[in-house]
DNA sequence: AAAATTTACGAAAACCTTTTCGTAAATTGC
DNA sequence: GCAATTTACGAAAAGGTTTTCGTAAATTTT
């Protein structure tokens, strides 16, 4: 079974391969029964072009390239699950790269991705990359390239990302509404730009707040899961007891491991701890008690960051330059019973 | 920063292109000194070889196409993480698509591969498809085909999946043995084909147990949601009350809808309603109470599908033939506090 | 009826790599 | 010193598509 080209149907048809071509593509110096002619046989044949060849041509794949750190959180899938829909949307294919975290890894899928000719790409940065030669490299191919979550401010490219100060920010100012002081933070590790961030926005609503900043109240979740969680609230309670009014944690994972935590020793949530995690995670609605969270919409996330990559390529293919934007996707409070 | 290739590299050195690229390739047929130069130049232009040229001469692409169902399943997540580490330790490219369980997008999605010319296709079928023209002109094209988790019994390629009904039985038989006789099912639609030999293992469980089926002790969840089994379970307690033994659910999602309503009306879980899931989801360790399950080994069966289409692309590749393989992923039965 | 235009097609180059085959030049063998 | 071999390179084709340009033939214009 050999996939038909335009010079077997040109043999046939007794015409030559540039006219064939033409005819297929509705050119106007091809008669309209030659025309008819032929793409009635590439029909019948079922003709399509071959793709190597095409892309050996015109020097475009159809093809996006798509890089995140892991699959498994259930952010990046509903992500990725946008960034699908609108690809197939448009005949595009989308190849899907995780780099685990791991940034030769990233380095090395980014050389992958160039030299497979991909027309644009889509990445969230690894915790470890702080190097950005990789991304420079693909800006100086002249690739459209957009980052999303995990972004470098250092990189001149479009960017697509949630707030995440202000997001905690609100998070803790809703807190302390609630007349909460003494508010524990369980933070994550120091890299990600967002994992900082969250600590920062809730640093500042205590700030803000004229409330004092305690150090013994911020406790470390490398991971941010849910073990992490479970353990660090093993040691808040031995540390400080019930001597608390609420929790803030960098992930509903965390959270969720906290809540466990909390559940087995029958420490009441939210009258003796309120609460509050963050990513609205499908679990949070699902565990006892429900859990507030902040919303980060990966959705739109993905959605946003697909459109602005389509409008640079697009731009590019027709030769306009296009400014590179900075989108922040709105985070919302979402209330449960846990606070 | 256009791209180097070799007549370019050739008309710097005095060559042809012919010799570059063998000496490139390492062919005996270049002097050593020519080598060096060649291999010095390319590599102080960076010279990577044009993938769709490479593409066209070879007819192969070092890409493989794989098309899940839904993305947002834990179990998908964990399957495509399996094939990407795979994949990429061979350098090959993973183009990843999801038919969002429609037959027509599937079909579309596979003549796209097609077209793209893939190394070779992993499948897991959409719940609606049962005319399987698609998968055949795959192999009409002589593309290895690997079907995964949902599978399809008439089409002639290599499957790995899990033996569902062996799974349900011994899931129940559990039950059995445990002393519930009144054991209720919640099944999923009548589709895809997982979901019904789930349902017969459970049958089977209970006639090889001499307990009567009743049909009145079936609940259906077509969506085998949070939202199926919370709702059915509402139904469950309408119903019959507690006047059950024990509680089969054809995923985790509706045993952990199921277990929420449960815990809401403050029926006690094991003691009144034992439960038992299926799928080992990741929340089921953290729910209150913990949940029994069967775990299917996701990364089993990524590894496993992934293995055996490198195996037939291989093969393909050294013009050998090799048998089809099947492939029964062993699930084991997690026990904890639900039963 | 001759000139100008239009119509309808084909040749060929370009995209870039790989590999076969041919052939000078250099080397070896006798 | 001549024949046989080896060494080292290049020409060219093939893979399939697209597009520019050239050109006969057909049509229209004057």
């Amino acid at each position: 079974m050999t996939k038909t080209t335009l010079k077997e149907i040109a043999k046939t048809l007794g015409l030559s391969i540039s006219t064939v071509s033409k005819a297929l593509k509705d050119y106007p110096d091809v008669s309209q029964q030659t025309k008819k002619r032929v793409i009635e046989l590439a029909e019948s044949l079922s003709y399509t072009p071959n793709a190597f060849a095409q892309s050996l041509r015109s020097r475009t794949s159809k093809t996006i390239g798509v890089i995140i750190p892991a699959m498994v959180h259930y952010f990046f899938s509903n992500i990725i699950d946008a960034i699908l829909k609108k690809a197939e949307s448009r005949d595009y294919m989308v190849i899907l790269m995780q780099s685990n975290e791991d940034y030769e890894l990233e380095r090395k899928q980014v050389d992958l991705l160039l030299k497979k000719g991909v027309d644009g790409i889509l990445m969230s940065l690894s915790n470890k990359t702080n190097n950005f030669e990789h991304l420079q490299k693909i800006i100086d191919y002249d690739i459209p390239l957009v980052l999303f979550d995990k972004i470098a401010k250092l990189v001149s490219c479009s960017k697509v990302s949630i707030d995440d100060i202000q997001a905690s920010y609100d998070a803790v100012q809703f807190l302390i509404n609630k007349g909460h002081e003494r508010i524990v933070y369980f933070r994550g590790d120091l890299n990600p730009q967002n994992s900082i961030d969250r600590f920062l926005g809730y640093k500042k609503a205590l700030e803000d707040n004229n409330l004092v900043f305690d150090p013994s109240l911020v406790y470390l979740c490398p991971d941010a899961d849910f073990k992490d969680g479970y353990t660090a609230a093993e040691k808040l309670i031995s540390d400080h007891g019930t001597d608390i009014d609420a929790l803030h944690c960098i992930t509903d994972l965390t959270a969720i491991g906290a809540i466990n935590y909390f559940n087995e020793k029958s420490i009441r949530i939210p009258e003796e701890i309120a609460v509050l995690g963050f990513s609205n995670w499908f679990m949070s609605s699902v565990i006892t008690p429900t859990l507030s969270s902040v919303e980060q919409n990966a959705s739109k996330m993905g959605e946003a960051s697909i459109h602005i990559l389509f409008d640079e390529m697009d731009a590019k293919q027709k030769g306009i330059t296009v400014e590179h934007q900075k989108i922040v996707i709105k985070t919302e409070l979402i209330l449960r019973n846990s606070c």
